[in-house]
DNA sequence: TAGGCCATCTGGTCCT
DNA sequence: AGGACCAGATGGCCTA
C-alpha cells in the first residue's frame, strides 16, 4: 500500500477511529454550534452552553504539553514509540538504512514541524470561545478544529443578518448618513460574495414585504423566514 | 481496564 | 540531496 492509498485507507477509517462521535454527529455539527458539539464528543455531561462561560466541563487534565519534554535532538528513540532501529544491524534484509545521526536529524525536524503544528493550534483555540480556565480540560486537536470551523460559520451567518439589518435600515428608515456610512464600512470588507451563504438559509430580495407585517421585509422577518 | 488522546519514530512520497 | 508532508505503528498518560 502506498502512502496515498494509505491515505484514503486512513480518511476511510478516520471516523471509526473516534468511536465516540458517531458520524452524523459530525454532520450535525457542520451546521451548529453547540451543545450538540460537546455531547457527541465528550459526553452529555460535558455540554455547557456555548455562549456561555463553561462551554466544557473537562474536569483538570495536565496539559499533553507537559507530558512532552523539552525538544532535545538527541532523543533517544526508545523515549516514545517503538523503533525500528533497535534492531539495527540485525540484518532485516531490507532496504539500507539511512546512518544514526541522519535518522536523529530527521526525527528532530519531524518533532519541530509537529510542535509548530501544535503551537498553531494553541493559537487557534486561544481565539476561539470556550472556557480557557485552567479547571477546564484543553480541548482535543479535533474538537479545536471542529470548533473552530463552526465558530468561523456562525461568524459568517451573524454577519449576513447583520447585513440584512442595514439593508433594511437603509431602506426609507430614517438614518443618519454618518451612522449609514459607518455600517458600510464596518462591513465594507466582507463583501457580498465573500461570505458563505448557508444552505437553506436563502436571501430573500428586500423588496418582499412580509404578509404578516407589511412594514417589514420577509428576509429579516422570522414568521416569513421560518415558512417552508 | 478499555478507550481516547497524544508524542514520537519511521518510511514513503513529493517538491525545490 | 535535503526538506516538508503524510500516515502507520507504538507506547504512555488519563479518565470513565
Amino acid at each position: 500500500m502506498n502512502c496515498r492509498e494509505q491515505s484514503a485507507h486512513r480518511a476511510a477509517q478516520g471516523m471509526s477511529d473516534m468511536k465516540s462521535v458517531p458520524s452524523d454527529a459530525y454532520m450535525s455539527l457542520a451546521q451548529s454550534y453547540g451543545p450538540t458539539f460537546y455531547g457527541a464528543l465528550r459526553g452529555a455531561d460535558s455540554a455547557r452552553d456555548f455562549a456561555g462561560n463553561s462551554v466544557l466541563d473537562f474536569n483538570s487534565r495536565d496539559s499533553s504539553d507537559d507530558q512532552t519534554g523539552e525538544d532535545d535532538d538527541s532523543l533517544e528513540p526508545s523515549a516514545k514509540g517503538g523503533s525500528q532501529y533497535d534492531n539495527e544491524g540485525k540484518g532485516s534484509g531490507k532496504k539500507p538504512r539511512e546512518p544514526r545521526s541522519l535518522r536523529l536529524s530527521i526525527n528532530a525536524r519531524e518533532r519541530r514541524r509537529m510542535h509548530d503544528l501544535n503551537d498553531a493550534l494553541d493559537g487557534l483555540r486561544s481565539v476561539i470561545p470556550y472556557a480557557h480556565s485552567p479547571s477546564v480540560r484543553k480541548l482535543s486537536k479535533i474538537a479545536t478544529l471542529l470548533l473552530a470551523k463552526n465558530y468561523i460559520l456562525m461568524q459568517a451567518q451573524a454577519l449576513e443578518e447583520m447585513r440584512r439589518l442595514v439593508a433594511y435600515l437603509n431602506q426609507g428608515q430614517t438614518l443618519s448618513s454618518s451612522m449609514t456610512s459607518s455600517l458600510n464600512s464596518t462591513l465594507a470588507p466582507f463583501g457580498q460574495s465573500s461570505v458563505y451563504t448557508y444552505p437553506g438559509t436563502t436571501v430573500a430580495s428586500t423588496n418582499e414585504k412580509c404578509t404578516a407585517f407589511p412594514a417589514a421585509p420577509s428576509n429579516i422577518c422570522k414568521h416569513c423566514t421560518d415558512k417552508p
